[in-house]
DNA sequence: TTAACATTGTGAAATAATTAACATTTTCCT
DNA sequence: AGGAAAATGTTAATTATTTCACAATGTTAA
């Protein structure tokens, strides 16, 4: 199950979130068009999805809820489950850290980081706040391998590089400053205000 | 310059956010391969975009900063600027108004609305804080196009249909439930934990 | 002055992602 | 029983995006 496309990856991520609400509301069948419905894409694409993942479905009565939740589970969770850390613990972090709580994921917030000495030893949802200056003992000894960055710009270089020799090897940065990493490590980067430009364009586009 | 690829619009964004910091620096000129490496994409790649926005480098020395600055401005922002609301001043809400206040671009955010009736009155970063009862007499008064919202999931298909009703062009969806809209309305959305759950599908498969 | 070099600009090729088309199968209705 | 309808699964076509390859052309150094 490698060669699975990006945008695949990322579908099936949502579909599963989808998935699990309905599953909730008691729901064992799903077709097609309504996973598409829910996610505004074609129901093709769905069904493309799907098939990558050699899942089948029931003619006529669609995918089985909890058996595709299932599957798309052991395609994109590792079965040990991955530690996580949030580093700068502002307003994104604890909105991140917030979102993460009470979740069945596989993933784990373990620790946050701050300089602020005020915070650290502070507790964020449930998560201590640890020094910065400690972030590489406490990352090797809690065997965080994902790191979310969420200081400010500015400080974004350093604090990557200080990551990837503590051992991380998946990197998710918020900061509005691209940074760089080793091949080795999977970075993915995200900023909103290019998000916000991009709508302001199509929607002056029309 | 209307067919521009959705992937080459966020890349401007990125670039004219890297050229602004260059030309802080004092830089004049500066070559594809620069630009690539802080974006850690191809040379190639960069010299592409730059082309299908009409612009020419000089030979060996590259492309002017500032002109290049202000041409991407051109394409991408609008003449007369474009309002914008955050729908939810939680903590996700008040990052983004943060990231925002002292920027330099056509994007004003002028109103952040939330339920929370402690919060309606105050100010965010020089922004008032409405009820949001209110919200479609503040955007229509405030010629308010586009919406930001970070809302609880829960909330978010109630919110984003008054919104359309209220005349909102463009929408970016920061809650974790995807949303229905018109297709007059352009509509960006994001989810963290699909990001974070590609990050550890990524680094799993190396 | 000339050769080597570095850089841009771009058509063409390659790769990635989406959509169309349709065969197949089950269910439902008459 | 038989035909119409509604789904899935999948190959092929299309579209979008990236990369390759290289011509053109200033620049530097010998």
């Amino acid at each position: 199950m490698k060669n699975l496309p990006h945008k695949t990856i990322e579908r099936l991520s949502q579909y599963r979130r989808a998935l699990l609400l309905c599953h909730a509301k008691g729901m064992t069948y799903i077709y097609s068009h309504e996973i598409a419905k829910i996610q505004h894409i074609t129901a093709v694409q769905v069904r493309r999805d799907i098939m990558l993942i050699g899942y089948t479905g029931t003619l006529r009565k669609g995918y089985n809820v909890k058996e595709l939740i299932d599957l798309i589970g052991q395609i994109i969770d590792s079965e040990e489950g991955i530690n996580v850390c949030v580093v700068g613990i502002g307003n994104l972090g604890r909105a991140i850290t917030n979102y993460f709580s009470g979740k069945r994921t596989k993933l784990s917030i373990v620790a946050v980081f701050d300089v602020d000495k005020g915070k650290v030893g502070k507790k964020y949802h449930g998560i201590e706040c640890f020094d910065l200056a400690d972030m590489t003992k406490v990352i090797k000894e809690k065997k965080i391998e994902i790191a979310i960055m969420t200081v400010p710009g500015e400080d974004a270089p350093m604090i990557s590089e200080i990551l990837v020799k503590a051992g991380i090897i998946g990197m998710l940065n918020y900061t509005p400053k691209p940074v760089n990493v080793p091949k080795e490590v999977y970075l993915e980067e995200y900023d909103m205000i290019t998000s916000l430009e991009k709508v302001a364009f199509f929607v002056k586009t029309h």
